[in-house]
DNA sequence: TGCTAAACGGAGACAGTCTCCGTATTGTCG
DNA sequence: CGACAATACGGAGACTGTCTCCGTTTAGCA
């Protein structure tokens, strides 16, 4: 790639993450051209859809996810306090962008998504946990990880559209939780 | 009101009803007044926003969830079956129309929604159902009918948004129920 | 330095939302 | 019946966002 090309490229990216935490997912992409000092046309030749440019400010969030992931797996405790404590991590790190948690959970399962490595990143980092529990016979082994994903994914769909607080999202992990132990 | 803007505005639910059936809730609402063979104008003075006409073509549907919840409270069985039983029917019915379960499970608890009248209507129902389990010792009475309300939501908007058939949806709805089952 | 492939950018076509206001219709009252 | 408010209509057009096309510019190589 031609290096004002990457130039351009790393600029849009930037100012559509600054962007999109600001104005969520929706935020006009012509603005996001603007900002970055380039015309349309140049967004739309590096990022053809919404979602490619999504996805590449969702780079630096996977290794967040890693990163999480990994810490869950030290926790001490229950079983059932693991695993809700990574339920409740998983609702963070899909909720970082208004709208991101439906976007990131539709996507699940879904070949063909442009966002679709990120998603493996996070299944990924939630088998392992779940592979962990499972090993411990704590959880039940005929739920995938993908269901599970998609489980709590849709209590993180609502939260994020009804704005509710963390703490109003619990209970409900509580019974997916609860559901899923043996 | 004026007899003619009577018809209008009936004309208007009628043609809208068929088009979010077909093109779901994102239809232009130009396009909807068009068909109705009235100006946007028109429209928009009926239905200021999108979720007011959504609202009216919703009436028909209350109905529908009043039998099927008065249905669920004559099935014979074993808790979870019924509970479970309701569960897919409760997808059912939110998941009439594409973007349906997003946008009736946002609404949920919403003071202010739009549609709130139908999401009562739709809570009312859950909680029959519920309180009648409950009666029996069979659920938890620490989790509120919002909560499962939300739960069941959840998975529903994921399942529509991914285009998951029922049966793919079962397992998870079987984790909820066990998560709420004494 | 000159050349060419690569990249740029912005004008503008297109689509959807929503409003304003001149025009038309309804229903009522003398 | 006829006229006159009050009510309702409708569509032109402003506005916003998406996305493309193509003439112009630039990087990087020989």
């Amino acid at each position: 790639m031609r290096a004002d090309a990457q130039r351009n490229r790393d600029r849009i990216v930037e100012v559509a993450r600054q962007v999109f935490r600001e104005q969520g997912y929706d935020a006009p992409l012509d603005l996001i051209a603007k900002q970055a000092g380039v015309g349309p046309g140049t967004l739309y030749r590096h990022f053809p859809t919404r979602d490619d440019l999504i996805d590449a400010v969702m780079q630096a969030w996977v290794d967040h996810v890693q990163d999480t992931a990994d810490k869950a797996l030290t926790h001490e405790g229950a079983p059932r306090d693991r695993l809700l404590n990574w339920f409740e991590e998983y609702v963070r790190l899909i909720s970082v962008h208004k709208g991101g948690p439906a976007k990131i959970t539709g996507a699940m399962g879904d070949e063909s998504s442009p966002i679709r490595s990120k998603c493996e990143v996070l299944q990924a980092a939630s088998g392992r946990v779940l592979d962990e529990l499972r090993a411990e016979g704590a959880v039940r082994d005929d739920v995938t990880p993908l269901q599970v994903a998609r489980l709590v994914g849709g209590v993180a769909t609502v939260a994020d559209t009804s704005d509710l607080e963390l703490a109003t999202v619990r209970p409900m992990l509580e019974v997916i939780a609860d559901g899923l132990l043996t």
